[in-house]
DNA sequence: TATTAGCACTCGCTTCATTTGAGTGCTAAT
DNA sequence: ATTAGCACTCAAATGAAGCGAGTGCTAATA
């Protein structure tokens, strides 16, 4: 059968229409609203054939007809119009990000709020720092008679830092020459690549301090493992509440328990990368995972040399076009300032 | 009326079974499970009296009896037993707290999402870091051209850093001598107490640098300016929706509002800070914000020098026993090191 | 030949009345 | 003082009737 024009007004206009409602469309409905042209008559037949070519459901053979997952499909991939955000839209956005994000980590937790609000739906995000970093220099500053913190300064201005119990006394004087020494051995280096002979040879050359130097190692070590910090974040579950099809408090129940499992989150975002577009799951097309009954809209990002993805959860019923907008406005409004001066890229971190 | 020994049973025995529930419960029940050496008619007259004198109400004439939020309170301060919590649930905390915790703010993550899954609540937390540090150290690290980090060590060990943009160059001989002159003037002084003189005599003593000490003492007030920080997290929002009470959803959507909205739960923790004993805090006694038929029991924790108050949130009906152990375990246990070796001590900041 | 009007039919909701049963309060007996 | 017994109450469960939105099919129309 042919997926002529007149087929495909009509798909659009239910798809439309149930995205709005709710509720199973019929063809009276879109005889009014929709396709004024035609009588309901002919367009419960070419319903009929949608529903055939597998783009309609009907919930039961007395209601209206739904979109199936196929019928989604081609709905984002080639009826939907672009929408435009509206200005409130976009202050909103704008005021959320525009604030002093200290961490990088604060900043995506901003988006990913930022996104929450205005979509009205829930946000899922994750951040795959991808820390190739160097070392710029290493302090130590003595806090006490035990205690001292190691600082660790890297390439990008990242601040890595750790208060260690020492045994042995360490006064400032010692802490200087210390940090001097070891700032000119491992400068340049990666976090991770730090040769054995360098810290015999940085031990030697620095007797008494052995402890120190074993204890900046492994913090090295140790935070160097930490590539994948993968940090996982969901807001606006609790949006997903005011939508009729989770009503049903078991319903609800489930998609919330999976928003509130990091596992389960990332398993699910990290599927595609697919470049910096706009990539958009609907129901469970195979991919596993139980968001059945749900579309994930997912975009990646980049901001001073950190990235990851942003996405957006809801039912398949979503409103796909604005979901897509406000996701497309906020991770390309990333790279350049979005909303501040200068002041935007510096990056700073803190307890 | 009296309120003596056999009521203070029969009330114990209502509230218990009404925790473990949901139903009202009638004079038959507690007659076969908890009073046996009574019949259901004198049961039945006792809790007329009970109803009588505020612990006990019905919600319909024909149903059995409810606590009232007196009931709960006269329940949790004298009638209940302590309750022993299991290997199991010990150990479930245990486990959870003994990865390694980054940051203080992680540290009560951990212990937020502890709490949430061993009681089965959700839970809230919020660190009042008081921060009344002084400085040890400040240092700056040129790590490009134009860019520059300060570092910020105070007495405690914590690290405060941030990239900074200089319009002027900084060569890393500057930057050293900067730093101790910066370290020697500002050492031993709070954040926010730098006066004007002490900012001109600096940058007189250090010409050519005056950008930057602008830069430092605006990054001190901005920090300090941070005192209220106040970070606010909530898990295991989910859980509350098994129990009946939350089986309508705009009951639940209520609830869970509540705790996405980060004002919200800070002005409801906030109230009390009784020392560091267990706080109960039942329906809406008079402290006002809409946690109708729910109970907070909140605790005050300690570590490390930073402090804070964690807390469970559930319905009035929840199990106020296992909860407050499940409390004082974590928070008592947190001091000492709660399943670590000296390791544990070290606080540890970074990105 | 494509479209439309008309009509019988389906089936999920809503409404309303009835039944059920857990639980109470009261009274009279122990 | 306690208890057995009984009439009464009321929410919740059950089920029948009617409504109405929507369909599929057929016959008339352009």
């Amino acid at each position: 059968m042919e997926f002529t024009d007149r087929k495909r007004r009509i798909l659009h206009a239910v798809v439309q229409d149930y995205i709005e409602t709710a509720e199973p469309v019929g063809s009276r409905t879109i005889a009014r609203k929709y396709v004024t042209d035609l009588s309901s008559a002919t367009i419960r037949n070419e319903m009929a054939d949608l529903e055939e070519m597998g783009y309609l459901e009907q919930p039961h053979s007395s209601a209206g007809r739904i979109p199936t997952v196929l019928g989604y499909r081609v709905f984002v991939d080639s009826l939907m119009e672009k929408y435009k955000l509206s200005v409130m839209e976009t202050i909103r956005m704008q005021e959320a990000m525009s604030e002093k994000a200290n961490r990088f980590d604060k900043l995506i937790e901003k988006a990913s709020l930022a996104i929450a609000n205005v979509t009205n739906y829930a946000t899922v995000a994750i951040s795959s720092g991808k820390k190739r970093n160097r070392i710029k220099a290493v302090q130590l500053v003595p806090v006490s008679e035990k205690e001292a913190v190691i600082i660790i300064v890297t390439n990008e201005g990242g601040v890595k830092s750790k208060k260690v119990r020492l045994d042995g006394f360490v006064d400032s004087g010692e802490a200087v020459m210390l940090s001097a020494e070891l700032t000119k051995a491992l400068s340049g280096r990666t976090l991770g690549d730090i040769s054995l002979e360098t810290v015999v040879r940085l031990k030697s050359e620095n007797e008494g301090a052995d402890e120190l130097i074993d204890k900046v190692v492994s913090f090295m070590s140790e935070t160097c493992g930490e590539k994948d910090t993968r940090e996982v974040i969901s807001h606006g579950g609790v949006n997903l509440l005011k939508f009729p099809e989770y009503s049903d408090i078991e319903k609800a129940k489930e998609i919330l328990e999976v928003l509130d499992n990091k596992e389960q989150l990332q398993s699910m975002i990290n599927l595609p990368s697919a470049g910096n577009k706009v990539n958009i799951i609907i129901g469970d097309e195979k991919n596993g995972i139980k968001l059945k009954d749900c579309s994930l809209v997912l975009c990646n990002y980049e901001f001073n040399g950190n990235e990851g993805t942003i996405g957006v959860i809801g039912p398949t019923r979503m409103d796909y076009a604005r979901v897509v907008s406000a996701l497309e406005y906020l991770c390309e409004g990333m790279r350049p300032q979005l909303g501040g001066g200068t002041d935007k890229l510096e990056q700073r971190e803190e307890e």
